[in-house]
DNA sequence: TACATTCGTCTGCTTACCTCA
DNA sequence: TATGAGGTAAGCAGACGAATG
């Protein structure tokens, strides 16, 4: 089994740019991508979903620009071909001789369900692959419980692979695949449809923290800034607040961005009606506010703005 | 061109089995 | 050894888009 650290997840934050189907579209998406490969992973899948789709080429199985892991590929590759194959079909006759492993062949499917009620109607072998993916052989028949297939760490790694390179498959990529792996392309596709299913899962786990977190720090900057309006009015009641306030009419509201703009210097008494816009504008992007200005805290929703859809 | 049908594939949910602590 | 939790292969339903008549 390949362990989860061996998955070379790569997580997005994602805001869907058009719902056009179902919002499972999650590769027209603004990202903002949260690698979590442990450092010491292999060369073989560090670069992660998004930068391993930018090169999607099957005329070449597994492509690499990594010679290492081509090596690392090819070794796998090999030792595959050579190691137990749990998934060979039966006409290849050594599948029972592999104790403690169960075959893909044995794999027996509930008969339940409206499907094959419907299958059973018809009479008819309509779709092959799914009647074989479901495994129902002859040696079988009286048993209705299905087993489970496990695939072998090989055949999962070499999925891993083919799954960094494309999350979708087109029919003859499934072909291809499932003629090197030893299997049926229905279970390729379910493997498939399985592996897109958890990374959405992980994603969405990876969401809900990057969003709890920015929770916590608006609830802190909420905190904070309850407490600053409580000095403020504390302060406002004393004398010497009055006496260090500055006459609101040396503050302008520049027209443009809707903030406060300080005059060019401080000791001039002209009133702000009389500041060149133009001017004004330049001095107030350009020059440093005043020491007891506070500056304006970060939106904490800042990434979210820059990510959001525009709707 | 508009419409209905078929087909393949997708996601989401679920089940059943397997492994392991 | 029994058992519960977690992982995962696989089934099913419903939706969608493309192709076809």
């Amino acid at each position: 089994m390949v362990e989860k650290e061996d998955l070379g997840l790569s997580l997005s934050l994602s805001f869907p740019q058009n719902k056009n189907k179902n919002n499972n579209n999650i590769n027209n998406t603004h990202s903002l991508q949260l690698n979590l490969m442990p450092s010491s992973t292999s060369s073989t899948s560090l670069s992660g979903f998004t930068a391993t789709f930018q090169k999607p080429s099957w005329n070449e199985p597994f492509p690499s620009t990594d010679p290492n892991s081509e090596s690392i590929r090819a070794e796998t590759t090999r030792s595959f071909l050579r190691g137990i194959d749990v998934n060979r079909l039966p006409s290849h006759g050594d599948m029972e001789e592999e104790a403690g492993v169960s075959s893909p062949n044995s794999t027996i499917s509930s008969v339940s369900g409206k499907r094959s009620e419907r299958e059973a109607t018809n009479g008819e072998e309509h779709d092959l692959d799914r009647d074989c993916s479901r495994g129902i052989s002859d040696e079988e028949d009286g048993d209705t419980s299905r087993k489970k297939l496990r695939l072998s760490k090989d055949q999962s790694a070499i999925l891993e692979d083919s799954f960094k390179e494309h999350n979708t498959l087109n029919p003859k990529q499934k072909q291809a695949l499932a003629k090197q792996l030893g299997l049926r392309p229905r279970q390729v596709e379910v493997w498939f449809q399985n592996r897109r299913a958890r990374t959405k899962l992980k994603q969405t786990e990876v969401d809900c923290e990057f969003l709890k977190r920015c929770c916590e720090n608006l609830t802190e900057e909420n905190r904070r800034l309850q407490k600053e309006v409580q000095e403020l009015r504390a302060l406002k009641l004393s004398p010497q607040f009055y006496m260090q306030m500055t006459p609101p009419t040396t503050l302008t509201m520049c027209p443009s961005c809707e903030r406060v703009a300080v005059p060019p210097s401080s000791s001039s008494s002209a009133p702000s009606s009389t500041v060149d816009p133009r001017s004004h504008h330049h001095l107030h992007h350009h020059q440093m506010p005043p020491a007891h200005h506070r500056p304006i805290p970060i939106n904490p929703w800042a990434p979210f703005d820059a990510l959001r859809p525009r709707s």
